[in-house]
RNA sequence: GGCUCCGUAUUUCAAUGGAUAGAAUUUAAGAUUCCGAUUCUUAAGAUGUAGGUUCGAUUCCUACCGGGGCCA
């Protein structure tokens, strides 16, 4: 039983029956503290149709909720506000639904299939603390969607190709004897980013030199005799020079290695990668198909645009003079073969920082004047840039934090903590291990999905891992606790199944409204795509687990009927924030 | 310059157009026989500015101020 869907059809009901017509505007929100009741109808649009004064509309309501919805005990109304008080027989009957469904909150398969593209990440570098928000953030809203029923596609493209990789390339050639992964020990996409820094330190200092002997900026970064080495390398690539083509396979195969490593640490997975490589020429033929149809247009230079003035944007190269593509051409042919790819896919999410707007706002666009039914179907899930304490990450310049080291550092941390709490003395190492990395990754992962996507958010290392405060280590804490509990009950005997239900304690009913809320909670967090509403939620519900655990006696109660409720209760709790949890990509310790 | 996103307690984050704007954090005072006190209670403290829309605005609209991003 759903309590709030079944209230809003009560209302309906009784407002239909009251006034003769139907509600249309039922808002309904949880009571405030200081007035009794659990939830509160909002009366004052509800007064405009039934033409009386939102007070006398909501006695009304009040009054029939009470005589025939059979859940409402009584009311109070405070302005325009009806407060409803349920019945305790009714949140009996909301508890015992959830308890008995162990697949409460996950929808069954419901045939639909969507694609979530996230990470995507150039091969001259390591992933960074920005892809650590991309990557849980994508992989997040695709479990979501899973726990929703559907079918979900996680891919990814590689951007393995361009100048980028080039420029790493050549600073190995010139600098790197032959150094590898196995002969320095360093990870693979380490390796190739140290080259790509010392790349751009080299390049530095030419331009400075140049600039020094009075030539142009513009003119000495086009000069600088390695860039023209990069330039000149990407040239043979597109030419398939086979040295060059083995020198880039060589680096990539390292940087493959060294991504999956921090994949794995990073708990993501992919069904399917695409390689730019393998699909730049693609949108090609789009294009000139547009440009017959009309629906794009040719510069006497012999480039090819399309214009979106009358949308409110400008023009846009698609086909440069010489006929190259630009990434807009590539991004049209690969959202093309991905729904050749996955025919039946009705939505595909495309996980990129927000500096990307005004690109997928043009690509979607485009897709649409092509023709594509479909294009209205793509949704660019776009978040702002994380920030740290120590001050903004510069991207080259090696200022960035490393994914890799983050994440150790955070695990590392977890582990000290966890000595330092001495509760874990007969654990082996491995299980010390195991847990650290549950707390060290799960702290991070909270506090950069509990804000919303869109906003520039701040992420503090320290912070995040505190075991107090709103984090997801206070969660992981409230659900070891819990476990405690539960292993105690079961030395003492008591049975794990839900008993009658004896009258309940305020405490209660509020952490069962929350309970009864995830479900819809679920919903809301993959329509958003904003994984922080399930990350708020675990949060809200653990602090009021908590609140409850310290009013009211579990174990030193005498009424065997109430202690064996509270222990099912506890129970439900538990399973709940582990669910919640898991679709943040979060795991709870049993002990910690 | 054009477009776009964001401005909320000291700080980090919340708030489908609803009641006295919530948490966490910091500081101060207090509680505790249980399961594991890293808990709980109380207090202090905020919507950038000026207008508009309406029963009611952090939310919607306009202008300005401040910050980020994209496009030249």
């Amino acid at each position: 039983m759903n309590l709030d869907a079944t209230l809003r059809s009560e209302i309906q009901k009784a407002f239909t029956g009251l006034f003769n017509q139907p509600a249309n505007a039922i808002q309904l929100q949880p009571t405030n503290q200081e007035f009794e009741g659990s939830h509160t109808l909002v009366c004052f649009p509800l007064a405009k149709i039934s033409r009386k004064g939102p007070e006398e509309t909501a006695r009304m309501i009040g009054d029939y909720l009470v005589a025939h919805s059979g859940i409402v005990s009584r009311y109070n109304v405070v302005k325009g506000f009806l407060n409803l008080v349920i019945s305790d027989a009714a949140w009996g009957k909301v508890f015992q639904a959830i308890w008995s469904n162990p697949d409460f909150g996950v929808l069954p398969p419901n045939g639909k299939e969507i694609m979530v593209e996230y990470s995507s990440p150039n091969t001259n570098k390591p992933l960074h603390l920005g892809h650590l928000r991309n990557n849980f953030l994508g992989w997040s809203v695709a479990e979501t969607y899973k726990a929703l029923g559907y079918a979900v596609h996680k891919v990814q493209i590689i951007n393995d190709r361009g100048i980028h990789i080039c420029k790493s390339m050549v600073a190995w050639q010139l600098f790197g004897h032959g150094e590898t992964p196995e002969g320095s020990g360093l990870k693979g996409d380490t390796l190739v980013g140290k080259y790509y820094v010392e790349f751009d330190r080299v390049y530095k200092s030419q331009i400075n030199e140049l600039e020094g002997k009075g030539i142009a900026k513009e003119t000495a970064e086009k000069e600088a005799p390695i860039m023209k080495l990069a330039v000149e390398m990407l040239r043979q690539w597109e030419q398939k020079n086979p040295d060059v083509l083995q020198l880039w396979k060589q680096m990539n195969s390292w940087v493959y290695a060294g991504f999956a490593v921090t994949y794995r640490q990073m708990g993501v997975d992919f069904e399917k990668l695409y390689y730019e490589s393998e699909t730049y020429l693609l949108g090609k033929e789009e294009v000139l198909r547009g440009l017959e149809q009309g629906v794009f247009f040719k510069k006497e230079d012999g480039s090819v645009w399309v214009d979106l003035t009358a949308d409110g944007l400008d023009q846009k190269v698609l086909l440069r003079s010489d006929g190259t593509s630009v990434y807009m051409t590539q991004d049209i042919g690969t959202a093309i073969l991905r729904f050749h790819d996955f025919p039946k896919i009705s939505l595909q999410v495309y996980t990129v920082g927000n500096e990307q707007e005004y690109h997928f706002k043009v690509l979607f666009l485009i897709l649409a004047k092509l023709g594509h039914a479909w294009a209205k179907e793509c949704y660019h899930l776009s978040y702002g840039m994380v920030d740290l304490p120590t001050g903004k990450m510069k991207s080259r310049e090696g200022t960035v934090v490393d994914a890799d080291d983050l994440m150790a550092e955070m695990v590392e941390e977890a582990e000290k903590q966890a000595h330092a709490l001495g509760k874990i003395e007969d654990f082996t190492e491995h299980q010390v291990h195991d847990l650290s990395e549950m707390i060290g990754l799960g702290a991070l992962k909270y506090f950069l999905l509990k804000v919303d996507p869109r906003k520039r958010m701040m992420f503090d290392p320290g912070e995040s891992i505190q075991l107090q405060g709103h984090t997801g280590p206070f969660i992981q804490y409230t659900h070891a606790r819990i476990r405690a509990i539960l292993r105690k009950a079961k030395e003492l005997g008591i049975p794990p199944d839900a008993p009658p239900l004896p009258p309940l304690e305020p405490t209660e009913r509020e952490v069962i409204r929350l309970l009864n809320l995830y479900p819809g909670k679920v919903e809301e967090a993959a329509r958003e795509y904003a994984p922080s509403a399930v990350a708020n939620y675990a949060y809200d519900l653990a602090r009021e687990y908590n609140q409850f655990y310290q009013s009211i006696p579990i174990f030193n109660e005498t009424d065997l009927a109430r202690r064996q409720f509270r222990i099912a209760f506890s129970y439900v709790v538990a399973e709940t924030l582990k669910k919640a949890m898991g679709l943040l990509g979060i795991r709870v310790p049993d002990r910690m």
